[in-house]
RNA sequence: GCCCCGGUAGCUCAGCUGGUCAGAGCGCCGCCUUGGUAAGGCGGAGGUCGCGGGUUCGAAUCCCGCCCGGGGCUCCA
């Protein structure tokens, strides 16, 4: 008899041929999973299946149904609305759901969303019966046709399929594959989100569609709670809080899109973050290297890259020769590497270097410091032998998770991207290369606890990779770190050294940036922390202010004695009440503000005033600088680290 | 690049069915206030309404082109 799990553990022995639903009080679960196999809840039991697993929202298969279910539920209350729309596809997203729409040019008003999301209330309020049914190619053909839904008569007359599987909900009708939730009522708490628009199969060639976007939850908490992290992330977000905090803008109608300018506080921290990462390399057996910004175009040719990358690189001709502005630094850092003969007792070698590259991306692309034209990757290029790979992956994980923490990020997501074995003739390397690369990279996880998902396929022809995700403080993921394998440069650069036998080897190549870009990661950071930094990266980290004009003598003591330490700080010389000015403070999120006053001037302390804390009493300045000192100083320079 | 939306003072935005439509708040400057832990009061300066062209007696407002920004552009029956 098979067996039936229930959400909650409980385990049931249920009949073949009963209907799966009717064990399921409403609410416990979603979808069904039959030996694997994820099917309606409201469908049967099959012949010789064993095992049966309900699932509900905490499921990534009980939430993609339920998201699937509401778009289906949206596709339905468009046709209400718009009876002349035709459907595109409408799939369940990491977190949502859309649904595409050829509206005949016309595009959805702020209103038009509204009154869809209401028809969608009123679609689940009715509760209808979601249907599966099973109807032969031609069949669904004709039927689609008949309702001149001409791109479901497309997708369906592309599939090799005999039969296909047809969901209704009262009058709609929507080719799918399923599963679905048993009836519209299963979905509780819906919102329309947005539109925007798209192509169809999302190729320019094809016709525009408009997309509509949405959520759901099967409680209003969740829901709200979605809505109010979106909120969070939007007052968060770097394009607004980096010019706010004037830590640097991007004024791109006079300079150009995707360029970044930095302002004195900005580039303070950027300095900040240089220089640690440099110490650190320096530390961790790199050596530091810089290299020009352009070079001849034939430079890209012996890499390669110039025949799929040229459109990307910036080129320009002097005296007759072609030259770009570099797209990346590796073909300079192997040029150091061949600049001399080298042994395999030198390997491996490890080159940094924060180099600032030129792309450029496609208009429409760009986004703020996230995807810029101009950017500084922390770029390095490890050459080791085929032995000592492992190894050296290991490090490379140790110093990025070192690196991570340092900058305040604790959760990370590790994908692998592998070949695709069933094709081997369309990467660079021998099968043997690609196995030891591919296991050096596994292993050298394993033995730092990470656990990992393997993305096979998604490798570069040219080598395996690790691509490190982080998660950031209201729990986006960011895909920053990644490791690259590099069979190709190596063998077009002709990288090699001299083993112990004498015979001459070609090198492994690591390409390695951990932050991505400078850019990109101050805009994660700026938005991780909204704006708060850490004591140890705030550009200013301690503001003076003297309650009236008597105690400016006293306060500008402070600072002096401050800046003498090296502590980044300033004095409010503003007019205004001592409110207003902490307020400023505040808003300027200056972590630490020292208010000197009367009492302070008599009793030679200082009154501290933490962001975030408030007030924190009185004390001298000796006591405020070791309390705070530590913290101000950058992860790598403090007591506590050892190495 | 393509589609949709947008561009008005340093910032956020109102005005936009053509005719006191050059406005508000914040910020900035000045004066008064010298204040004890997140907004004191009064006054003032500040704008080629993104740029160019067109329609009109008249354009921030309507039309066209360009520049720039925002949201998207298979996670996919």
């Amino acid at each position: 008899m098979p067996k039936l799990i229930l959400p909650d553990g409980k385990v049931l022995t249920v009949e073949p041929g009963s209907r799966i639903i009717d064990y399921v009080p409403r609410g416990k679960g979603l979808v069904a999973k039959v030996d694997g196999r994820l099917v309606d809840l409201s469908s049967e039991v099959p012949e010789g299946a064993s095992e049966i697993k309900v699932l509900d929202f905490n499921s990534p298969e009980g939430r993609e149904t339920y998201w699937h279910t509401s778009s289906h539920i949206l596709a339905q209350a468009v046709k209400r609305l718009f009876p002349r729309a035709k459907l595109g596809i409408g799939p369940a997203i990491e977190e949502g759901f859309f649904y595409e729409f050829d509206m005949e040019g016309r595009s959805f008003t702020p209103d038009d969303l509204q009154r869809i999301e209401d028809e969608m209330r009123r679609i689940i309020k009715e509760d209808l019966l979601i249907i599966r049914k099973e109807v032969s190619r031609q069949e669904a053909i004709e039927l689609f046709s008949k309702m001149g839904e001409v791109y479901k008569v497309e997708l369906l007359q592309e599939m090799q399929e005999p039969v296909v599987s047809l969901y209704q909900q009262g009058e709609f009708v929507d080719l799918c594959r399923g599963p679905h939730l048993p009836s519209t009522g299963y979905v509780k708490h819906i919102k329309v989100l947005y539109s925007s628009s798209s192509y169809w199969k999302g190729d320019e060639r094809n016709p525009v569609m408009q997309r509509v976007y949405g959520i759901s939850f099967p409680e209003k908490e969740m829901l709200d709670q979605y809505l109010k992290r979106r909120e969070e992330a939007k007052k968060r977000d770097h394009r607004v809080v980096g010019p706010q905090l004037d830590l640097f803008s991007m004024p791109s109608e006079v300079i150009g899109p995707g360029l970044v300018i930095w302002h004195p506080k900005g580039a303070r921290i950027r300095r900040i973050i240089e220089d640690f990462l440099v110490r650190v390399h320096l530390k961790w057996g790199y050596e530091l290297i810089y290299s020009p910004h352009i070079a001849y175009t034939n430079l890209w040719k012996i890499s390669g890259h110039l025949n799929y990358y040229r459109e990307f690189m910036y080129v320009f001709e002097k005296d007759g020769i072609e030259h770009a502005v570099k797209p990346m630094n590796c073909p300079f850092h192997i040029l150091v590497y061949k600049s001399k003969k080298r042994s395999y007792r030198e390997l491996p070698l490890r080159f940094f270097e924060l180099g600032t590259v030129y792309r450029f991306e496609r208009s429409g692309v760009l986004h703020g410091l996230l995807r810029a034209r101009g950017f500084t990757q922390d770029d390095a290029h490890i050459f080791t032998t085929p032995e000592k790979l492992e190894e050296e992956i290991s490090k490379v994980i140790e110093l990025d998770e070192y690196l991570m923490k340092s900058f305040g990020f604790d959760e990370f997501k590790v994908e692998i991207s592998t070949w695709d074995p069933n094709h081997p003739e369309e990467y660079m390397g021998s099968e043997e290369d690609w196995h030891r690369a591919q296991s050096a990279l596994e292993e050298a996880l394993k033995k730092r606890g990470y656990s990992y998902e393997v993305m096979e396929g998604e490798a570069a022809f040219y080598g395996p990779k690790i691509d490190v995700k982080l998660v950031d403080s209201i729990g986006r993921e960011w895909q920053l770190s990644t490791i690259q394998l590099d069979f190709n440069l190596p063998k077009r650069f002709n990288v090699t050294y001299v083993d112990a036998d004498g015979s001459e080897k070609t090198a492994v190549m690591i390409h390695r940036a951990l932050l991505g870009s400078i850019e990109r990661f101050f805009g994660i950071l700026l938005e991780h922390y909204a704006g708060n930094f850490p004591l140890w990266l705030a550009p200013i980290q301690v503001r003076v202010l003297p309650v009236s004009e008597r105690h400016l003598a006293k306060a500008q003591e402070v600072l002096n004695e401050l800046v003498r330490k090296g502590v980044r700080a300033d004095l409010d010389v503003e007019s205004g009440t001592l409110g207003y000015r902490i307020r400023e403070s505040e808003l300027q999120k200056i972590p630490l503000t020292l208010i000197i006053g009367d009492k302070e001037v008599s009793s030679g302390t200082v009154s501290v005033r933490q962001k975030g804390k408030g007030n924190l009493g009185s004390m001298t300045l000796e006591e405020f600088l070791k309390r705070y000192w530590e913290e101000m100083l950058p992860p790598d320079q403090r007591s506590e680290v050892l190495s």
